[in-house]
DNA sequence: TTTTGAGTTGTTCGA
DNA sequence: GTCGAACAACTCAAA
């Protein structure tokens, strides 16, 4: 009889250590062949072909290939469309089990579905594992069973129901045994997938102690690196949150609210998936969004006149990166100074940003415009002015991507007057929601 | 069932 | 300059 294999599917979970799937495949005793596909249904989509995000899954997984192939392993890179290439790969080798990651998002879950669905009727068993959050889905539940809706009780009972165990490290390393032994494998160049390489400054996958500890004091200011910048890595999965979580745990509760408000929106995008393409609370449909192409184009630019909003989005543009306390401003801009829709704002960073997550970006989109749940109040508008007197007042970070600003007497003049947009955007939500139930 | 307190990140106005 | 209230009710969570 010929060999029997299992196979792990890296998906977003690209690391080798502490990783539930691959800890599960590998305890097993079977061989197993790491597998990775780029999924056509999603490179297709992507019009630009210098996408930092492909080449970092790239880079990624050709670390991860040197380093089986020094176990005398491989990793096993497909391209195309998920169905069909399984349909490849079990003509290829006797399966017994496929192993594989959760991966809650509306695409993932109808792909997973088919995928184990045509797995089930070749007998083939379909496993899979909790290891992008460190609760998930129903694991932080109100007393009454439902799911929260507001992020400060939930916060509450997660950190009362988190237990030292839940962030102990998977020892993947006592199983690397168990790869399976595979020669000569290559793994296929961007330049076959039409995309270019792009070699951008990846964020460390560690970060200090004391960053940690200062987080809640310095990650207001954009001038200053008082953010981790790990949204990237924890959107790869090329650290673990667990293995972070840890770390930060009793070190920064600022810190570990963040990975908090992760796992909350990821639970929020499970029990309510109307939110994409919807508000999450209806009645915030209601509000007419104005059409203005010249106005959202100003703002994709960089060219508001708000030396704030235009050195955010630059700093989008050109890095696939934006400080967190100038997404609100931007965001806050695009929906209330502007009233474009939330929606429009959100598709541009899911196109740019390098860390987008879908549950992530929703979130805080439908909280920039107060449409999700637990919201920013619709008076709450952010003064751009303000902001940038506050959190970058030696403006070293409008001077970096608005350089202009420092140097010319006249900076570009802003598209709309602060104080009357903000006064529209307060009566037009008011008059919108007015009697909606 | 009813009640009570609270709700990520703000701004403006007037005393 | 500083401070508190108003902004707008509404909904949520828990007792």
């Amino acid at each position: 009889m010929a060999q029997q294999y299992n196979i792990f599917w890296f998906r977003r979970d690209l690391r080798l250590n502490d990783n539930a799937g691959l800890f599960h495949a590998l305890k097993e005793g079977k061989p197993v062949i790491p597998v990775f596909i780029f999924d056509r249904n999603i490179l297709d989509d992507l019009q630009n072909k210098s996408d930092r995000r492909v080449s970092f899954i790239h880079n990624e997984l050709s670390q991860i290939h040197e380093e089986l192939c020094q176990m005398g392993s491989a990793l096993k890179v497909y391209y195309g469309k998920p169905e069909k290439i399984w349909k490849e790969i079990i003509s290829e080798f006797e399966i017994n089990a496929v192993f594989t990651n959760h991966d809650y998002e509306p695409y993932a879950l109808k792909r997973d579905n088919a995928i184990a669905e045509f797995l089930k009727s070749k007998s083939i068993a379909f496993h899979t594992y909790k290891d992008q959050v460190i609760f998930e889905k129903g694991e932080v539940l109100k007393g009454d069973g439902n799911p929260y809706t507001v992020f400060t009780p939930y916060s509450k009972r997660w950190k009362a129901a988190l237990e030292d165990s839940f962030l102990k490290p998977y020892p993947n390393k006592k199983h690397f045994g168990n790869f399976a032994s595979l020669e000569g494998e290559k793994i296929i160049s961007l330049e076959e997938m039409k995309f270019k390489q792009v070699d951008w400054p990846v964020p460390d996958k560690k970060i200090k102690n004391k960053l940690i500890e200062e987080y809640g004091e310095q990650r207001n200011f954009p001038g200053i690196r008082g953010t981790s910048q790990l949204g990237v890595h924890l959107r790869f999965g090329t650290i673990s949150v667990r293995a972070l979580a840890k770390q930060a745990h009793g070190l920064g509760e600022t810190f570990l609210n963040e990975l908090i408000w992760r796992d909350f929106y990821h639970m929020i995008l499970h029990h309510f998936p109307h939110v994409v393409g919807n508000a999450f609370r209806a009645k915030y449909d209601r509000i007419p969004w104005r059409t203005d192409e010249k106005a959202f184009e100003a703002w994709c630019k960089g060219e508001t006149g708000y030396p704030m909003v235009d050195a955010g989005m630059r700093e989008l543009n050109n890095t696939g990166y934006m400080h967190n306390r100038v997404r609100m401003v931007v965001a806050s801009f695009l929906t209330k100074h502007l009233l474009i829709d939330w929606r429009k704002g959100e598709a541009y960073f899911a196109e740019h940003l390098n860390d987008f997550d879908l549950a992530a970006n929703n979130g805080g989109w439908q909280w920039a415009s107060g449409s999700g749940c637990d919201a920013a109040p619709y008076f709450r508008v952010f003064n751009p002015e303000s902001q940038l007197k506050k959190f970058d007042k030696d403006l070293t970070y409008v001077g970096k991507w608005v350089p202009e600003f420092l140097n010319e007497v006249e900076y570009i003049k802003p598209i709309v007057e602060h104080k009357a947009a903000r006064l529209r955007a307060i009566a037009t939500y008011k008059e919108a929601l007015a009697g909606a139930v």
